[in-house]
DNA sequence: GTTGCAGTTGCAATGAGTTGCACAATAACA
DNA sequence: TGTTATTGTGCAACTCATTGCAACTGCAAC
């Protein structure tokens, strides 16, 4: 895998603990939590500590290798960021996400870029919003009396 | 205050708690952490509990009357969103903020709504990355073992 | 007035994630 | 090979934020 090698060339160690967490990863499709990484983690070595799965993620999240994103969910999610770079657009009411091309973001990086002198990291955004079958039903149900306020 | 106005007109109680949590947001400069809207509503009124706090900000949030920031401080801020909206570029090396205009995000609004009916909430926006000074400074420092591996 | 009910609060428990510290594993080097 | 320095791990304690639940509040209907 190309991580391990990247890894091992910006001189950290390979350890079994954060190979296990790597291949993972590496096997899940699409976004993993950490817990879910913790617990396959334990079925191969029981002894891993959950804090070394946060410590290895955060170290690969530094080194660009994966993305964390928070869904919205009450947790955060986590990729490889080798695959097709992406993100993602959560509706806000039915909760669903859409993917949608990194080449939309480039403007933006190109702009803050440009203007502030600022590299922004867009590895992974995910922005909530209104989906195109929610935007109709949220703009009617703006009071709160009828039916049920516009609750999320 | 308008907020006080927009929460009961869609038929929220306008209850004392919620009251001194409005108070302290509008009075407090810029961005406020929780902890400290919860300490400054307890030296009027100490049995308020941090729960009713968070309950509080969270209906802001959903009015869209303040917003929430994580600026990668290990909590998160909220403001009013009546001021002049901005974003936030926060550089990971010197830890440094930066404000930038709402206008920067409009074309990305526009293109997710054109392209995927999707629309977006972008009432505040952190974004990492690094700053026009520290970025000559990250470019040198790519191999680990020169100094100290680029740590953050 | 009192009953019913939705909305709200306080409290305690819980969940996700982080941190400090002692110890283990590895690298560096004589 | 043995010694020392550095890096990584496990554990426990901690922080920030959320949730379940019982009790309280305001208001409308009777």
């Amino acid at each position: 895998m190309s991580c391990t090698i990247t890894l091992q060339q910006k001189g950290y160690r390979l350890t079994p603990q954060r190979m296990m967490v790597l291949d993972i990863i590496h096997d899940s499709k699409g976004h993993i939590s950490a817990e879910e990484i913790h617990q396959r983690v334990r079925q191969r070595y029981p002894f891993v500590n959950i804090s070394t799965v946060y410590r290895t993620l955060n170290l690969l999240k530094k080194l660009h290798l994966i993305s964390e994103t928070d869904m919205g969910e009450g947790y955060v999610r986590y990729e490889l960021l080798e695959r097709g770079r992406h993100h993602h657009l959560v509706c806000r009411r039915c909760g669903q996400s859409f993917a949608f091309e990194h080449e939309s973001l480039k403007p933006l990086q190109a702009r803050l870029l440009k203007e502030y002198g600022f590299a922004a990291d867009l590895d992974h955004f995910a922005i909530f919003g209104l989906c195109q079958r929610c935007r109709p039903a949220e703009g009617k149900a703006g009071a709160r009396e009828e039916s049920q306020r516009g609750d999320d």
